[in-house]
DNA sequence: ACGAATTGCGCC
DNA sequence: AGGGCGCAATTCGT
């Protein structure tokens, strides 16, 4: 049972139940804004296997949380949308054969969602038409029924866990990350010394910027602007083409440890500093905006504070509460494990057998150490074609021909212009018309030999990207699955109990999750973390014969963890 | 003067 | 000549 929910233009929301059999659809309720809350709430409890149907979860779910209310499943048809408007599976489909309509917009969130912002922000209308969620919902579903049986049921897995998704994040926004302030504090000072006023550097910071000054020898200059310290590097002898730190690594020259030094005491002060501190740590909880299908490859994107970014250098400030814990848990090597079983590789896969991919690699004699075995991997999947990687690829290739294969022809297929997939059906956008005028203009008779090396250029270029798009999305679509499976998993263990009173997610990151639970549970939620990865992988690849192994970890302060 | 682009670095 | 991001500060372009 579907419930397709719509606000109308008075503030009062209707809700038009579908059944699955795609049967008569009842009459509309209509409910006051103040009934809304109240009859979600009921509806959870009374009818445990609906999904409700809305145009975006971001706008939706904030203030249903504010109000004390979980919704267990939902459609969010703006990120269904974008995934069945561009799949290769649903291309025949009327939805992505349509013009661009309203739920190609993309919509404007407000940065803090309130129990009233609901109805203040979507008054706006979306650029493009009205949106009409009750046609939108029968337009997804007959684009999905259009697909071949095999893909229907990939892509139905990927719509719900997408949806899943979007609960997730807003749940991980309304919960927040723990974030001890003090200990952060003292981190600052410790590193930086005492807070300084507003446009003056730490003292720590301008002691490490005077010793740089003195081995330069050269004056005075403006560290932060990379053609000063550039200019001022050369000078004193140093022959720098950027000012990158890992270039300056190479020189030998008693200004490149200070110089190194300061830019990562730099960063952490602008990046991670007192300002941060004060702009994103309120009431112990960190609360960044996340952007379920913000990246083109699935993976969520943030929004605010650098949540993606958070280095490890600051993590001893993310504390659980008293008497809690954090189940800090990792899935080990996920991309080389995603593509033995997107690809098949029985080789590889035998390889993935334990819980470190690369040293399998080294013992079934693959490849010789497992640092190199690492760094060939990634180069294979990232593209590299130089370097250590490059020269380590042909090998592998020997060793592992189907995984090797597969990326291969991902990349071949980007050089053409095509669309690649991952597993459950996401496809990659088309390069842009720059880009295919280029190779048309390369193909034909009179082009110069400048326009067809950057033809080609440009050409390997999305190559890479596609080869990397069917492993990165891949791997996110498991990420979901893992965390979609987990948090039913939690809310049946928190048996109705209030979200942050029992054991809730509070971070991810790609292939890493953060659960925030007491003491007492952390060892069973651990378990869940483990059998929510194993379902991953059997929801995505069936019984195919590789292994998601997670590590877990029970701390109480982020920095802990491995 | 102000927004866009670039540089550099944090995460996976 | 290595994929995807976000953010701060500087520099560029109009």
């Amino acid at each position: 049972m579907h419930l397709v929910a719509q606000r109308l233009p008075d503030g009062r929301v209707s809700v038009a139940r579908i059944h699955d059999d795609g049967g008569a659809q009842a009459r509309a309720e209509t409910l006051s804004r103040e009934d809304w809350p109240l009859f979600v709430a009921r509806t959870e409890r009374d009818e445990p296997g609906i999904r409700w149907v809305w145009d975006d979860t971001a706008a939706w779910y904030p203030p249903l949380l504010a109000a004390g209310v979980r919704v267990a499943r939902c459609v969010d048809l703006r990120l269904c949308h974008a995934i069945l408007r561009s799949s290769t599976d649903t291309s025949e489909s009327s939805l992505a054969t349509a013009p661009a309509g309203p739920w190609d917009a993309p919509i404007i969130q407000p940065r803090e969602a309130d129990a009233g912002a609901l109805f203040d922000l979507v008054a706006d209308e979306p650029a493009g038409g009205e949106r009409d969620p009750l046609a939108e919902f029968e337009a997804q579903r007959a684009a999905v029924a259009s697909a071949t049986a095999d893909a229907r049921s990939r892509l139905s897995l990927l719509i719900a866990a997408e949806s899943a998704g979007a609960l997730i994040a807003s749940e991980m926004t309304f919960a927040g990350l723990p974030w001890d302030a003090r200990r952060h504090d003292d981190l600052l000072v410790e590193m930086l010394g005492p807070r300084p006023a507003p446009g003056v550097r730490p003292r720590v910071l301008q002691e490490v910027l005077d010793e740089v000054t003195a081995a330069l020898d050269v004056g005075a200059f403006s560290p932060e602007s990379p053609g000063e310290l550039l200019r001022a590097l050369q000078s004193a002898g140093i022959p720098a083409t950027s000012t990158r730190s890992w270039e300056l690594k190479q020189f030998e020259h008693p200004a490149i440890a200070p110089l190194l030094r300061y830019k990562k005491l730099a960063r952490l002060h602008t990046a991670n500093g007192w300002n941060w501190l004060d702009q994103w740590i309120h009431d112990g909880r960190f609360r960044p905006t996340y952007v379920p299908g913000g990246v083109v490859t699935g993976r969520w994107a943030s929004d605010g504070g650098g949540a993606l970014q958070l280095p490890h250098q600051i993590r001893s400030a993310v504390v659980a509460d008293p008497g809690w814990r954090f189940v800090v848990a990792d899935a080990a090597q996920l991309e080389p494990r995603i593509l033995s079983a997107i690809s098949g590789d029985a080789a590889m896969a035998t390889a993935a057998r334990g819980v470190d991919l690369y040293d399998g690699m080294v013992r079934t004699g693959a490849i010789d150490t497992r640092a190199h075995a690492k760094v060939a991997m990634l180069g294979a999947m990232y593209g590299a074609t130089t370097g250590e990687s490059g020269r380590l690829l042909p090998r592998l290739t020997r060793a592992y021909p189907q995984a090797i294969g597969f990326v291969e022809a991902a990349a071949r297929a980007g050089e053409r212009g095509e669309r690649v997939s991952t597993r459950l059906g996401r496809s990659s956008p088309l390069p842009g018309r720059a880009w295919r005028e280029l190779q048309q203009q390369a193909s034909g008779d009179a082009s110069s030999e400048a326009i067809g090396r950057r033809a080609r250029t440009e050409a390997r270029n999305w190559g890479r990207f596609t080869r990397n798009f069917v492993v990165q999305g891949t791997a996110a679509e498991w990420a979901l699955c893992w965390m979609a499976s987990l948090r039913t998993r939690l809310a049946h263990l928190a048996g109705g109990a209030p979200l942050t009173r029992s054991a809730h997610l509070v971070f991810f990151l790609h292939d890493e999750i953060v659960v925030h639970c007491p003491e007492s549970q952390a060892e069973r939620v651990a378990e869940l973390v483990r059998e929510s990865a194993a379902e991953a992988g059997r929801l995505i690849f069936g019984r195919a014969p590789v292994d998601f192994p997670v590590t877990t970890a029970v701390v109480a302060s982020y920095d802990q963890a491995k």
